[in-house]
Formats: C-alpha cells, structure tokens, sequence
RNA sequence: GGGCGGUUAGCUCAGUUGGUUAGAGCGUCGGUCUCACAUACCGAAGGUCACAAGUUCAACUCUUGUACCGCCCACCA
C-alpha cells in the first residue's frame, strides 16, 4: 500500500469515526466486572455551536475517556444537551422580534410548540458537531435536561426539598430583567462601569433639628427616591444623633418619612445619610426588613412606574422619570448639587438589559444545611479541585452562600409542581399532577405558572442521566463520577449545586475531581465570542487543519493556567505534527509491513547501542505520561509526545538506522516496530483519527486501536543511552563546523575527534559510517592530539577538529578563538569561587559539588588547549 | 474593598519538588529541493527570568513588599 506525500485528514476522519461508531466502541457495559471511570459532559445548550472552550473541554475529556480504556477501564463518556431555559427564550424571542412578535403575542402554549420545534431542529446540531471532534461519547445514553426521565428527577428532587420544608415561596428583592420579564440570581447579571452622577437631594426636616432644616441624601437613582420610606443615618454620627426618630418629607410625593439609624449607612460617604428605597435597593430591603418599614414598589417588572408614584410619573420609563423628577426638584430649589460620579450598573447576562432590583413573589431554596456536607466534602479532600487554587473559590463562595431563587417567569423548562386549589387556597406538592384538591376536593386548580431557574436540573445532571431516582445498574456502575471538566466560569452556577444535589439525593458525591480547564483568549487577549466576532471557529479549524490538529494544539496549549492567547496560526502546530508523523510512517512502512513473528526471539538477543538509546527514551516518555496525564498536565503530554516523536525519533533514530533498515537488520526493525505501534497508542487519546488510520495500515492488529492496551516499558541498557548521547554531540559539532566553514557537502575532509574516553572512542570508531552519514564528512580519525592548525568545535568535553586546509579565513578562526576562551575563563572564574566557599562544600549535596568538579577540570583543559592552538595561528 | 492569576527571547508560552551554561514553537538571519516529509532538513543570533528587600553555600524557583496587566467576588447609597 502506497501512502500520498501529504496527510490528507478529511476522508480518514470521516471514515474512522463511522467505524467506532458503528462497531459500538464507545458503548459502555454496566454489566462489566472491569473497575469503571465515568465523566458526564457538561452538556452544551441546544442553542449552541460549538465554540473554542467546547473544542477544548471536550478534547480534554475525549483523552481522559480514550486513555482510561486503553488502561483497561469501562468507560462511560455520557453526553446530552441542557434546555438553558433562559439563553433559549432570548434566541427564539429575537427570533420572534424579527417578525414584530414577543412571546406573549404567541401566549405559553404556542410558545412552547415553537420552542419544541426549534429544538428538534436545531438542538442536536452540537452534537454532530462533537462527533466531528472525535468525541467517545456512548451516544445511546444521549440525554436531554426536557427529556421525560430527567423531567422526572427534577419533579422528585423538588418534592423531596419541599417536604423536608427546604423550599419556600415568598416576597423578596431579586434581579429582575425588565426584557425577558423574569427574575434572575445574582449570578446571572454582570457588573459594568459607566459615568454617572452622584445626585444631593434636601428632604425638609417636618420640624427643625439642631440647626439643620433639611437633611441632604446622595444617590445615583433619583428616580427611586419615589419609593423610599426613610432616610439612613450611622447611629455613631455626630451630626445626626439628635435627628435620629425626627420625620422628614418626602419631595414631590409629599409623604412623611422617619430618619432611622443603622450600621449599614458609611458615615464617610456623601452626606452620611441615605435615602431607603426597600423595594429597589438589596441593602435599603435590609434596612427596611430591620427596621420594619414600609415597603413601596415604584417600578414595575416593565421597567415602568407604576401606580403607586405621584400621577405625573406613572407609566414613564425608568429613564424619563429620572428627567422628570430632576426637573422637578429642581424647580423646588431641592437639588443641592451634582457630582461626576462612577458607577456600577447591572445588566442582565443573556440580554444586556439594565435589571432593576425589586420586591417580588418568588420561590427559594434554602441553603444553609446543603451547603455544610458541601463544604465538608472539599474540605476533607474527597472531591479534589484541579487546579487546586479553584478550591479557595469554591468553599469562599460555599461560605457565604445565599438562599438559591430558583423561580423564574418563563415558559422554556420545567414547570414548578406547586398546584393551587382556586376555592381554597390549599397548596400541594406532588409527584403527579393531582386531579382535584386534596381537601375540599374541587376540581378548580392551578399550577403555578413559574418554572425552575435552568440549573436546578443542571444540579442533577450527574446522577438524572444515569436513571436517578430509580436505582438503576447505570448508577450503581458509574456513580460517583470520576472527573468532572469544566469552564471557571460556572463553579458556582453548576460544580457546587452538583455537588450539594448529589450528596443530598444520592448520598454520595456527583464526581472525585473536578478539572478546570484554561480560558481561551483571541490574540488581543479578549475573550473569544462567537456573537462579537472575535476568535477562531473550531469548526472552520477542522476543515482547514483537520480535528486531530484542532485537538493536538488545543491540547499543547492547555497548562493549567488562567488563560491563553490563541491564534489560527497555532493550528499548524497540530497539522504539522500529523504530517510529520505521516511521512516517518511513509519511510518505515515497507520495512513494518510484513517484518514476521520472530519478535520474542530477536528481544532476546542483544540490541545495537542507538536502540537502547532510543529505548530509554520510550521508556522515559511512557512513564512521564502516565504520571503527568494523572495530573491532568496536558500540555506536558502533548508536549512531550512531540519532542520524543519528532526530534528524538525523526531526526535521530531513524536517521541512524536508515542504512540498518534498509539492510532489514531484525534488531532494527524489532525497535522500530515497538517503538512506532507504542508511539501511535500513547498519542491515540490526542489524536484519535490520524493514529486509528496508521494502526490500520500497519496491521498492528485485527482490531481498533481505541481497543488496545498502553505499551510498557521495554527492557533496555542505560550505559549506551549515555554513549550515543556523546555521539550525538559529535555530530552537532561536525555540523557546526561544516557550517561555519561552509564545507561543501560533496567536500571530503577528514575529520578529528579527540576523545579522553577509550571505552567511547572504541565506540565512536564503530560508529562511523553514522557520522559520514548525518554529517557528510568523509573521514574519520581518532586524534590524542590536535593537528597545529585546526578548526575546533568542542560540546560537552569532547573535541571535534577539522584540520584547516586552506578552507577557511585565519583572522576570523582566531577571533572566534579568542571570544570562546574569554568566555571559558568567565565560567572558571565562577566555578573557582563557588569551589572555594566553604559554605557551598559543606552544604552542597555531594553530587553537586562533584559536578561542579568535573566541570571544572575539563573546562580548564579546555582551555589550556585553545590557548595553545591560538598561539599555533 | 476582598480574593486569585500573570509579568521569562521580537511574539505565544514551558520551566516537575532551589543545584551544571534558563527551554520550545513561531518569527528573524545564513545554508540546503540530501533517495519520508519544504507542512521539511542543518546551523546561528536573540533573555541582567517586572522591580526591591530578605532567607540560603546557592533563587526564574521560597518569603515580604512595590508596580503594571487580567480574572472573580462584594450591600462602592
């Protein structure tokens, strides 16, 4: 079989992946007695394509599941897609306002039938699209967060939360988007500076107090100042303490409102005193829940005022009411003044729309007593996070957790179990949707019409879509979880909440390690988004580089660290790799292909010193990536699986063994096949398809190669590693000089090696013929002693002489000359002093300071011998 | 305001327990179409490891502080 010069990734990937598929590889066995190792994906968001952060997370746990195997586990990679409740209704709503439609012109029922639709069209897209990248996924397990089984789960998780009176329902201040008219957590809306304005506002005291006939206020909301109920003062400060109980009215409303004292107010900011507007600001619904005031919601869940304000201001915009009431106290001489002020204005995640904080009818879980085994379980280290500084995070955050709002006022997701009885009021919470009241029976009921915050059923991913609450063989196999791979980002939103979830309903936690993987920049340093524009599309990556080479760089890239710059260029890392690969493979298939049985016997028998050399090598690589893969140090794998392959095994080995090669020496060929088969199996989880395609080729075996066994390390002899070592340096040297003199390759001349060693010179002198092979000089000798003119090249205590022969410029060899001599007698100096402190002798591990003397010897020979060819010139 | 990262060659980044002369890829320069690969091969140039102090015989590596960049969290009216 003729291999084409170039790799041409397009048709394997296709072909190969088919095949897994096909023959059931990536199904998993329940039944298995093999010990088990299970990651769920994080599953993508119908809406979604995949991005650059899906690419690499998935890569990422495409190798722990592909690797586990050849370790010999039953793996289970278990994927499925999240309704995303909110992310979906801004994609179809956008899509609704292209036709002049919101969601309530369709009304929910109508509503829900268009949601359905477009994700039975589109919602599977991201799942081709990881089976591009190669994904292990055991697609017969695929799982939707809507499907009936989870839907069952989430219902069950409520009604267990419920009776245990873990959740509540009741008035509350949350986020509220004005667009997408639902509430939303406080981890779902971003923070964004802007100019603004700190605004003063005289309140007239009812009566004066003190000298003061007004009380001033600083706010950035004008607006709001409808709604407040009091005024804040710090009960330590001295310029109000005798206000303090004292009544102030409210301009333009024209109410009387006290001025109250608590610690929350900064007496150092603004005036000191605070306007409270309970309704609208977290830390004014604290106040007022203390101090039990009145609570006076002036803005509606449309971002509008509403009834309760003066009747010239109902119904205006946030925005304009702002203008108005300015105006307006204005012209009352209450406006004191206006500074130039930053502020921090909230937006919504999904839409980017200013969110107003107010007062509203929600439901709530409580977290206090989840929160504590949360916690205890990290600490204790049964669930480890990697990078271990995102554990700090996570347990801060677990800390000073607040109750979860997990109500929202959207149609897209699971509808809270809560039924009302119209004629009673009775309130039941159920497995299955009751028929009639439990209490006085009538048939009149409602549901409730809000559903659950998106990650209520993302809490219970882990354990829903291995069958929970059933005891399903699924879950007894593969619960808990191995590892969980994810993006910063939803620590909290998703790791915690699973990790309470689990322990909380499955009694044991969701995973044992938790990965968490880099942030993927542009070139700029901004973070990559698909909406803006910026950064590079994995799925072009593909069709131009191939998935292997998307994956491979991917995975170089990945070190554990906060985040890294990409560019498209980078993917040529990969794509090169791939054909580097392709073309050894091209060189040693005649020789592989049919190179017979006899491999236990030619073992046996002693090999050449370049391949235990490269032996070592293998071996050295085999057990670094069974370490470093535990610690999930990609890059160091990647990295490594480079450097070996391509400038220890290409440039090196099978430079040396060409001539052996072709001569088919059986101890050549031995290597050569171990080495290449061993090579294909360790990259196989990075790069799935080019190595599947190569096992085939060769016939390493009847089967897949996703279904064989890691190599192990071979038996091999260290003291030749250290020989061809030396030997390599000689050829560097040669090269150098060649270079430098610009020898002609065709140009025969002989060559010097001077050499201390006598067990390494008898080496070299056998090794020759490799010399004149890399280095293109035609002859070789052993000098004890350097020729009077000569050119020199030493590495590594071992000198290279090529006698000068008219070849090259005397003035300019002198110089370089004296340039290295001056930099030998820099280092003596350096090692004489360190030599010479006692501190260092004493302390020093013994092999450092023999080192160190070693050093110094053949430094000073060294020397001494360029000193004297300088003076020979 | 709090926490966490980062600062190493022109660029993007490694640097595995403190110990020879700090590495890679890309880019640059010079030389090669050498019978696997020009998506390649050979060679070279290029770094006072952000700054300061400390610990140590020895610091890119450990401690403290400073500066800048970035991320996250927070009740910055």
């Amino acid at each position: 079989m003729e291999l084409s010069k170039r790799y041409d990734p397009k048709p394997v990937e296709t072909k190969w992946y088919k095949f897994w598929e096909d023959n059931g590889f990536f199904r998993a066995d329940a039944k298995s007695s093999k010990p088990s190792f299970c990651i769920v994906i994080p599953p993508p968001n119908i809406t979604g394509s995949l991005h650059t952060g899906h690419a690499l997370n998935n890569t990422l746990q495409d190798i722990l599941i592909r690797w586990k195997k050849m370790q010999g586990y039953e793996v289970l990679w278990l994927p499925g897609t999240d309704h995303a409740s909110i992310g979906t209704h801004v994609q179809i709503e956008k899509a609704l306002a292209k036709e002049g439609k919101t969601r309530f012109d369709l009304g929910r029922e109508e509503f829900l039938r268009y949601a359905w639709d477009w994700k039975n069209k589109f919602g599977n897209r991201i799942v081709e699209q990881l089976k591009r990248l190669g994904c292990a996924c055991d697609w017969s397990r695929l799982r939707f967060t809507m499907d009936e089984m989870l839907s069952r789960a989430v219902r069950e998780a409520f009604v267990r939360y419920y009776e245990k009176g873990l959740i509540y329902r009741g008035s509350y201040i949350v986020n509220f988007c004005p667009r997408c008219k639902t509430a939303i957590s406080d981890l779902e809306v971003k923070h964004k500076e802007a100019d603004g304005n700190l605004w003063y506002i005289k309140y007239p005291l009812t009566e004066p107090c003190g000298d003061k006939r007004a009380i001033t206020v600083a706010t950035t909301r004008p607006e709001t100042m409808l709604g407040d109920t009091a005024v804040a003062v710090h009960p330590d400060d001295e310029r109000y303490k005798a206000c303090i109980g004292k009544m102030v009215v409210l301009p333009l409303v024209n109410r009387l409102i006290p001025i109250v004292a608590i610690d929350l107010v900064d007496k150092n900011f603004g005036t000191g005193a605070v306007k409270v507007t309970p309704a609208h600001d977290p830390v004014d619904f604290e106040i007022a829940t203390r101090k039990k005031l009145e609570m006076v919601k002036v803005i509606n869940e449309d971002g509008r005022m509403t009834d309760k304000v003066p009747k010239q201001y109902q119904g205006l915009t946030r925005e304009d009411c702002r203008k108005a009431v300015i105006e307006d106290l204005k012209a009352q001489g209450l406006l004191e003044k206006i500074e130039p002020y930053r502020i921090s204005i909230t937006h919504c995640e999904r839409c980017d729309t200013i969110v107003e904080p107010l007062v509203s009818l929600q439901w709530f879980l409580k977290m206090k007593d989840l929160a504590q085994p949360a916690i205890k379980v990290v600490e204790e280290g049964k669930i480890q996070f990697i990078p271990e500084r995102w554990t700090k995070v996570y347990l801060d955050w677990m800390y000073n957790v607040k109750d979860w709002c997990i109500s929202r006022q959207l149609w897209w997701g699971h509808r809270i179990p809560v039924f009302y009885c119209n004629d009673c009021q009775e309130v039941m919470v159920t497995r299955t949707d009751p028929k009639s009241c439990r209490r006085c029976q009538s048939t009149n009921i409602r549901q409730d019409e809000d559903i659950l915050d998106t990650w209520f059923s993302s809490a219970l991913w882990p354990f829903s879509t291995l069958g929970w609450p059933d005891q399903t063989d699924d879950l007894k196999k593969f619960y808990p979880t191995d590892v969980l791979s994810t993006a910063p980002e939803i620590i909290f939103l998703w790791v915690a909440r699973m990790i309470f979830s689990g322990l909380e309903f499955v009694g044991d936690i969701p995973f044992r390690q938790v990965y968490i993987h880099s942030i993927i920049l542009n070139e700029q340093g901004e973070r990559m988004s698909r909406s803006k524009g910026i950064g590079v599309d994995p799925l072009e990556i593909i069709e131009k580089y191939s998935a292997d080479a998307l994956r491979y760089t991917l995975t170089y890239l990945e070190s554990q660290s906060q985040s890294y710059r990409l560019r498209e260029q980078k993917f040529e890392i990969g794509r090169n790799f791939a054909n580097k690969i392709w073309n050894a493979a091209r060189l040693v298939l005649p020789y592989l292909k049919n190179s017979g049985k006899s491999q236990s016997e030619t073992q046996s028998s002693v090999l050449d010193p370049i391949d235990y050399w490269i032996l070592v090598k293998y071996n050295q690589l085999i057990d670094l990536i069974q370490e470093n893969l535990a610690k999930f140090n990609f890059s160091y794998v990647a990295s490594s699986l480079y450097r070996f392959f391509w400038h220890d095994f290409c440039d090196w080995y099978l430079e040396f063994i060409k001539p052996r090669m072709k001569a088919k020496d059986p101890k050549a060929i031995f290597t050569l096949k171990e080495i290449f088969s061993g090579f294909l199996r360790l990259l196989h989880p990075i790069m799935p398809f080019i190595t599947e395609e190569l096992w085939q080729t060769f016939q390493f075996s009847q089967s897949s190669i996703m279904l064989e066994s890691l190599p192990k390390p071979i038996l091999t002899d260290e003291r030749d590693f250290t020989k061809v070592e030396r030997l390599k340096d000689i050829i560097v040297a040669v090269r150098n000089i060649r270079t430098e003199m610009r020898v002609e390759i065709t140009q025969k001349v002989p060559l010097l090696i001077n050499c201390p060693d006598k067990i390494l010179q008898e080496f070299i002198f056998t090794q020759k013929n490799l010399i004149f092979e890399l280095a293109k000089v035609s002859s070789l000798n052993l000098a004890p002693h350097p020729p009077e003119h000569s050119s020199v090249s030493i590495l590594n205590g071992l000198e290279v002489y090529v006698p000068l022969v008219g070849i090259i410029d005397i003035e300019k060899e002198r110089r370089r000359i004296g340039q290295e001599i001056e930099e030998i007698k820099q280092e003596l100096t350096r090692i004489n002093d360190r030599l010479a402190d006692k501190n260092f002798l004493q302390n020093a591990k013994p092999a450092i300071v023999e080192k160190e003397k070693e050093r110094k010897n053949s430094f000073t020979e060294r020397l001494n011998r360029l000193k004297e060819l300088y003076k020979t010139i």
